[in-house]
DNA sequence: TTGACCCGTAACCTAAAGGTTAGTAACTTA
DNA sequence: TAAGTTACTAACCTTTAGGTTACGGGTCAA
C-alpha cells in the first residue's frame, strides 16, 4: 500500500487499513454463515429449550415448513443444532449444540441494537 | 443426530417464552436493517476515516459500482452515513454519521465471531 | 375409522438482491 | 489535446432466497 499526500491532506495509515480490511472480512464471513433471514431466530428460539418442529414454526413467526426444514438441515450441518429422536414415544426434537453458545455475544448485541433501533424509529416518527 | 430412549411426556416451559419472542423480533429487525451482504462492510470501511467512492470500492472487495451506489444511498437515508461535497477542489466523500457508532458492539462481536469461526473451520479441516 | 396433529418433501413460482456491460459528464494529468 | 480518473446511472440479466401449494406417511384420540 502506498501513502500519498494530496493537497496537503493526510491519507490512510497502513496500520489501520490492515486491521480494517481484516474486520471487513470477518464481518462478511460471519454474515455469510448466520446472516440469512431465519437462522439466528431459530437459534434464539432453541436457546430457551429444546423444541419440536411445529413448536419452532409457531415461535418463529412467518417461517414456512419448507424453509424451516431446510434451515434446520443447514444449521445441523454447520454444527449449531442437533436433532434428537426418541422412540418411545416417537418424538423429534431440536436443540442447541455447544457451538451455538459461541454466538451468545453476537445475539445479545444484535438484539439490543434491534430493540434500540425500533425505539429510535418510533421517536423519530413523532418528530 | 442422536437417538434417545425416553419414556416421559415432554413439557414446554413458558417461563422465558415472552423474553425469547422479543429477542427473536429484535434480532430479525436488526438483520432486516443491516443484514445485507454489504452494508456492515461499508460501515466498517468508513469507521477508519472518511473515504471517496472508489476508495470504498477498493476496500470492500467484490462490490460493483452499481451496488455500492445504491447501498450508499440507502445508508445515507437510514442515517448511518453522510455524503460530503467539497467544491475546491471538487471532492465527494462519505463518512460515518453519529448513529453508526451505535453499531460498534454489533460490529465488534460479529468480527470476533467471524474470525473465530474461520479458525475453527481451518482446524476442523485438518482433523 | 375418521379426523386431527406431527414432520416433513417435491414441485413450482416470485421477488429481490446482486452482477455485467456500457455510457456519461466533469475534472485532471501527460 | 488526448487519455485517464472519478462518480456515478441505465438497462439488462442471473442467481437465489424464500413463499405457495399440495401431498406423503406416521401417530393418536374419540
Amino acid at each position: 500500500m502506498e501513502i500519498v499526500e494530496k493537497d496537503g491532506r493526510p491519507t490512510v495509515s497502513t496500520a489501520h487499513a490492515g486491521h480494517c480490511q481484516a474486520s471487513i472480512k470477518n464481518v462478511s464471513d460471519a454474515l455469510y454463515v448466520i446472516g440469512g433471514k431465519w437462522k439466528l431466530s431459530i437459534i434464539v428460539a432453541l436457546a430457551d429449550s429444546d423444541k419440536r418442529f411445529t413448536e419452532i414454526q409457531r415461535q418463529v413467526e412467518g417461517i414456512s415448513a419448507r424453509v424451516l426444514s431446510s434451515e434446520l438441515k443447514d444449521l445441523e450441518l454447520t454444527g449449531f443444532i442437533y436433532k434428537k429422536i426418541t422412540v418411545d414415544p416417537v418424538l423429534i426434537e431440536y436443540g442447541l449444540a455447544p457451538y451455538s453458545r459461541s454466538l451468545e455475544q453476537v445475539v445479545r448485541s444484535l438484539s439490543e441494537w434491534g430493540s434500540q433501533h425500533r425505539d429510535k424509529l418510533k421517536t423519530d416518527a413523532l418528530q
